[in-house]
DNA sequence: CATTTTTCTAACCATATAATTAAACTATTT
DNA sequence: AAATAGTTTAATTATATGGTTAGAAAAATG
């Protein structure tokens, strides 16, 4: 009978994955440790693997949440309609806010990906196949109609991109280099949601 | 008697150390295993111990000069003279091409960082302290003067960075984004020292 | 309320890993 | 050449860590 019960399980699986969330994204794959996730969530160590059965499918369902997190709103910027101005401030405040949210996904991920690459196929691949295909065609759209500047649409993702993602990997360099505290450098974030299409829009547009 | 000899130590402590960083670089303080930096160096695992008494040693080692290799040039960019355009080109030219040749650096230090924050202290701040600020006036009074169009000087020194550093921290997702492989992605690089200036200088310039 | 199923715990196990040690080997010094 | 100092190895140790097991406790079932 899989049936959930009163007292137990809802409970105890959320906040094992709560748990392994928390110290997977401060620690990764293999600075976690099993004991410091099950001490986290306030239950015995065996029940990790009762729940999760080992190490390798508990840090699977947090990198997958993080990887959906992170690169579903990707997807909406591609499919936007509009002018490309509104397009790009769509994007930035959208994704900045997700930052905000979720400052230790992006170190978290990337870092992941850094030491195994071969975690690409596995999570991102359905995510990346079709993704840059239309975007680009609207860019080359935009310069070959002279709305832009000619610009390699490549370049232009990876700009946005950025902009928006380096400040959350590199946070405590960030907060030390200008003598910030969280809340100084949240607000730093925040601004950012209106200074970076600016940045972007000027360096495009036609003079 | 503190000497060289000719048969041993300068060639087994560098290529300790060169089997070090390539370990570390990939898989970082906690992924890294001694073993496998004594495999790759070819010597036994006492070795790593006679050399470096420990693992930590060993690291910081690792750690000190992947910093000095980022950061040095840092420091360079805040010193240069010259027009703010002649500073941007100097600067992400040099940078690009520190990226180019140590791509494997900012992943690794932005993780280390990101993990154990209070690896800045011991290793960021004499290098962090006295920088932005010499800068930062340079961009005010370009701003005062109305040479550019007015821009927090922060955002301006985190934009330049983010668009040298983050292709390199994402490289394989750039690659499996736009279907390169390594030749096509530094022949990617190398355009950005290009693409890069023009972005900036566009986007602050008067019109 | 008896039985079955699910959830949970404490103790244990096997292995991996950093670190140590004792002794052999090589070079340098006198 | 003998003595000393420095370098390397193989074997061993201590511990940390992921994982297992047997069985108790709690909840659901009929």
């Amino acid at each position: 009978m899989v049936r959930k019960m009163d007292k137990y399980d809802i409970n105890t699986e959320e906040r094992i994955l709560k748990a392994a969330k928390s110290v997977f994204h401060r620690k990764g794959m293999y600075g976690a440790r099993m004991q410091e996730i099950a001490d986290e969530a306030g239950i015995n160590k065996a029940m990790l693997h009762y729940y999760f059965r080992n190490k390798e499918n508990l840090f699977k369902a947090v990198f997958r949440d993080a990887v959906e997190k992170i690169f579903i709103n990707v997807s909406k910027f591609l499919e936007s309609e509009g002018t490309i101005d509104e397009s790009i401030k769509n994007f930035v405040e959208n994704y900045i806010d997700i930052m905000i949210e979720n400052i230790y996904l992006p170190p978290f991920i990337l870092n992941e990906i850094n030491q195994n690459p071969e975690k690409l196929s596995e999570f991102f691949k359905p995510l990346l196949e079709s993704l840059p295909v239309q975007l680009i065609k609207k860019i080359l759209k935009e310069t070959s109609e002279n709305k832009i500047k000619p610009i390699d649409p490549r370049d232009f993702i990876i700009n946005i991109i950025s902009l928006c993602i380096f400040p959350a990997i590199a946070k405590p360099i960030v907060k030390e280099l200008f003598n910030m505290d969280d809340e100084k450098f949240i607000e730093f974030l925040k601004n950012r949601k209106k200074s970076i299409p600016e940045f972007i829009i000027n360096s495009i547009k036609l003079t």
